[in-house]
DNA sequence: GATGAATGAGCGTTCATTCAT
DNA sequence: TATGAATGAACGCTCATTCAT
């Protein structure tokens, strides 16, 4: 295999369980079988390799968006859209904390920061497209609201409540958006 | 004055500012015109006194909440709430951002364990005790969610979007829980 | 109770359970329930605490031997200093690991050197005289002799063998020097 | 020149001289001409290059002791060990001196223990070897014994007594063991 | 005699990065 | 591509000691 690839693998994987301030790349190279030295050659420092990471996730985040949607109805984009993010939140928790991470911490929030903004563009632009379909004037700030809501129920499932009612909430959200 | 209680507010101030990770404690004592020393002998050690500042702020949340709410309509609280929170939310980013930070952040998260448990357990409480008199039966899930909205807001206006559209959310937010 | 004294006598518990450099005044201070400035006050310094413990030392050593030897035979002095030395070796390993430790380390030997040399110079006196009576010519190298190699089985007892047969040696130190 | 080794010399020379636990890592680096990250990179820690100087001289026991003593009478042998070990302990004192320490001292001791056993294991039976040609039955103690006598004098000729009588001393001793 | 807040030098360790091979 | 020895700045922490009360 590619040790370029498997060193984004295992760093990815890292990364998230231990977060990125937390793992030393002595720790990835070991785990990802690799000299100290390869780093530097393929990703330049440690931000670099952060940034392609993040860079790859973004990539996928539009992969995954770049389905036609011409014809399906708000609504039952919507629901697609809920019901894809809930069962990511629960298969990769890790990665969502990692990911929430990155943009919160002050550090890799600089380094990041052009990408981060590229992302999140996206994800409004995206989402705003179907609150287009259903409130015209008002589809900015109701995009910005719904992806504001799905992150705070992130952060509290994955940070905070120990206890959270992830799947009550679920049904709580969905027929607010879905079947309003 | 007292060094102690000094040290703290500028190890908050710093904190909020830089993060907690990229302050050292050299440029705290520094700021604080305090050896270094000093915080071995107050606070044990760098996690000891970011324990006494969340703690410190958790008890100012209380004392926040500890006004009488008897004889107000659940209604009336949760407009006081929503304004106490939107206006500190722009007054006091920082120190927001650091709150969310410490309690995302691996390393931090673990070291303030018992203290988010008891905080986020004390807001949940208090906030359930508001829409306990709206909807008794689904009181928890919708607390949970209300806490929620606001946290993710907090995360994309602080964090994210640097185009937020703050007054608007708060607008529809008040519509949403209020003016019913 | 007398707070110096406490203070000798903890410090004395802790630095032969932990060694000398091992201990520092905080935990010494805690123990004995005393303020961290009344070692500089009573003793100057932690050195000169450990001066003080060595000297009580020496007078504990003077006292024992004290006692009328003149009408002994060298052969029941010398059965009664090994039964001494033996049995302490088994009561007291702690506090002769810690003489050993301080007369070795550089740093403390350093910081006892008179004591040391006026603690061994008293033994090597004492134990002269018993061999004098026995072989007046090579008292001197005997004792020396004598002196070593009790503190050689000391040595091993306590540092180096954990299965040190030190019954078995006891009795043929016996054998060699009392029935010889 | 090999860096690793002539750290592994530096050190040597000055935990010799200066004892383990006043050695400072910068010290020993100032003058081998290193950086200090290189004996993490090396040893891992203080204790580990502790641990590998340890070793190395116990190997160089070992080494010494792989000549063939297979034809040489007990008395032979015995001779030439007290040889060897009387002029090593006047040309290697400080040497000797910190070998003795890192096994008294409790912290060192500690981080030795399995080197310990190692060590003293190996020279008891090399010990016991011998013995065991002279008197099969009490080998044991008397190997015991032996190695207690030449430690004990070790240590009160390195360590307390300025005027040790160490000719006099090693003429008894192989008058006892070799010409008795 | 007794306290404990305050000091500050010094230590071992971590870790991203560099560079000769 | 790939290695790993080597660097060096930075950090949190320890601890004997001082001094005002």
């Amino acid at each position: 295999m590619d040790k370029r690839e498997q060193l984004i693998e295992i760093a990815t994987k890292l990364f998230s369980e231990r977060g990125y301030e937390n793992t030393p790349l002595s720790v990835v190279c070991e785990k990802a079988n690799v000299s100290k030295g390869l780093i530097s050659h393929h990703f330049k420092s440690k931000d670099g390799l952060l940034r392609e990471i993040f860079r790859k996730t973004t990539q996928l985040i539009a992969e995954i968006n770049s389905v036609d949607n011409e014809n399906k109805t708000p609504n039952k984009q919507l629901a697609e859209l809920l019901e894809s993010f809930f069962s990511q939140l629960e298969s990769d928790k890790l990665f969502f904390q990692f990911n929430m991470n990155v943009m919160i911490q002050p550090n890799t929030r600089k380094v990041l920061d052009d990408l981060i903004q590229e992302r999140s563009s996206f994800i409004l632009k995206k989402t705003k497209e179907i609150f287009d379909k259903i409130d015209m004037e008002n589809s900015l700030v109701l995009s910005h609201m719904f992806i504001a809501e799905l992150d705070g129920i992130a952060l509290n499932y994955l940070g905070i409540y120990e206890d959270f009612p992830l799947q009550q909430v679920k049904k709580q959200i969905i027929k607010k958006y879905v079947l309003q």
